[in-house]
DNA sequence: ATAGATATTTAGGCTTACCTAATTATATTT
DNA sequence: AAATATAATTAGGTAAGCCTAAATATCTAT
């Protein structure tokens, strides 16, 4: 019914557009898939046939409802598998993500099912990312970016906005991870550095780079 | 590396070899995999030039060891995969085939690894088969078909040769499992009914068709 | 051993998902 | 507003994996 390429496509518009919030354009998409803008603009007309997307000539696309059913499927596909790999296989959180672009693929909504009720339903997925239930609906989410919050702040880690190896590792070798709690010393006012304390002991220095995808919650 | 179709051909190639012990025809191939003949030819000239078969205009092909290893390779994923829905997510063993089709191709070998060990390191998949180990060495088997049985006869079914859907469900509503002790109690010479013994309790009636199909081993 | 049947290969085409180079639209500067 | 830069599209092409129809091998029965 829907091929890999679609599903990637898809997948990647979906994602593009929760980034920006605005159509999504030709070059973006390029970038996104490695893959050249001439493709890009054959395909979308493609699937623009197929209703899975909106496409206006130079103005970017947008996805239909059903394509945004099947993206978020995917994604829901995705994290459920990522906590599986995790959580049953001990990978770290580093590791997972090639495996899970693969897995995602797999088609049986059995499956997928009996996935969600071996791993207890989660709701988050080991990056915190939320994991939209089989009817694609999200969890509603109160995280904000530790950037947001003043001294004084007390909150716990709950995701990242960021999901390269390379902060995924620094967050590791920082001994830092989701479900510490994280108290808001000072901010330097010059370069946003954060002072913070952990589990109200280990006091770090955070760069405003980092504090920028750290995603805490009200305890 | 190797494609999807390459790797589809090379376990259709393995399977039939390891059923007929001879070489695998373009027909017998075209059959198995639902290709046309001419598909065939195409195909297995460009996987004997990548040195993973060898072909004979017109007398079939053959693995080479390098085939043969991918080959294995597969079904270890295959069969491990199988062991993880049965065992895992609850699957019956006539449910579990078309998903593994999908997961066996899933590549990392690091999440093989980790899976066999989720697994405990089984030996034999839901129907029987030999697990083959990750440097693809299969064990040892004594195992027949009950078929080739005297009366007086007593092992333990340990698999079956016969994988279609219809059959393992007859078993299941049969209530023949592997692990099951049988003995044979009769055999009628006319049509070869076997009458068994189940567990030591419950006396049945097999066809012949049916106990051509069961393997059986000493206790 | 040869006719007929069956299996295999060759030739020519199709679709999917990509590519580069050239062209046209849109945005940005001046 | 015109000139330039950037983005998007069109045109034409490629490789993988399939197809049908026609031609050629190989097998089987007389």
């Amino acid at each position: 019914m829907t091929s890999l390429a679609e599903e990637n496509y898809l997948k990647a518009i979906y994602k593009l557009h929760e980034k920006t919030g605005t159509t999504v354009s030709t070059s973006a998409l390029a970038d996104s898939l490695s893959v050249s803008a001439a493709s890009i603009t054959d395909f979308v007309k493609k699937i623009a046939v197929k209703k899975l997307i909106t496409y206006e000539k130079s103005k970017g696309v947008k996805l239909t409802e059903k394509g945004r059913q099947i993206a978020i499927n995917i994604i829901r596909k995705h994290r459920l598998w990522e906590v599986w790999l995790v959580t049953k296989l001990d990978f770290k959180w580093d590791e997972v993500h090639e495996i899970a672009e693969q897995l995602e693929h797999v088609v049986s909504d059995e499956l997928i099912e009996q996935l969600d009720k071996h791993l207890g339903y989660p709701k988050t997925d080991p990056h915190g990312d939320l994991i939209p239930d089989a009817k694609g609906q999200f969890a509603k989410s109160n995280s904000k970016p530790l950037l947001n919050c003043n001294a004084g702040y007390k909150g716990k880690l709950i995701g990242v906005a960021e999901h390269s190896n390379s902060f995924l590792q620094y967050l590791t070798k920082s001994n830092l991870k989701l479900g510490d709690e994280i108290a808001v010393i000072a901010i330097e006012d010059y370069d946003y550095t954060f002072e913070v304390k952990i589990n109200n002991k280990d006091r770090k220095l955070l760069s405003k780079e980092v504090v920028k995808n750290l995603l805490v919650a009200e305890i």
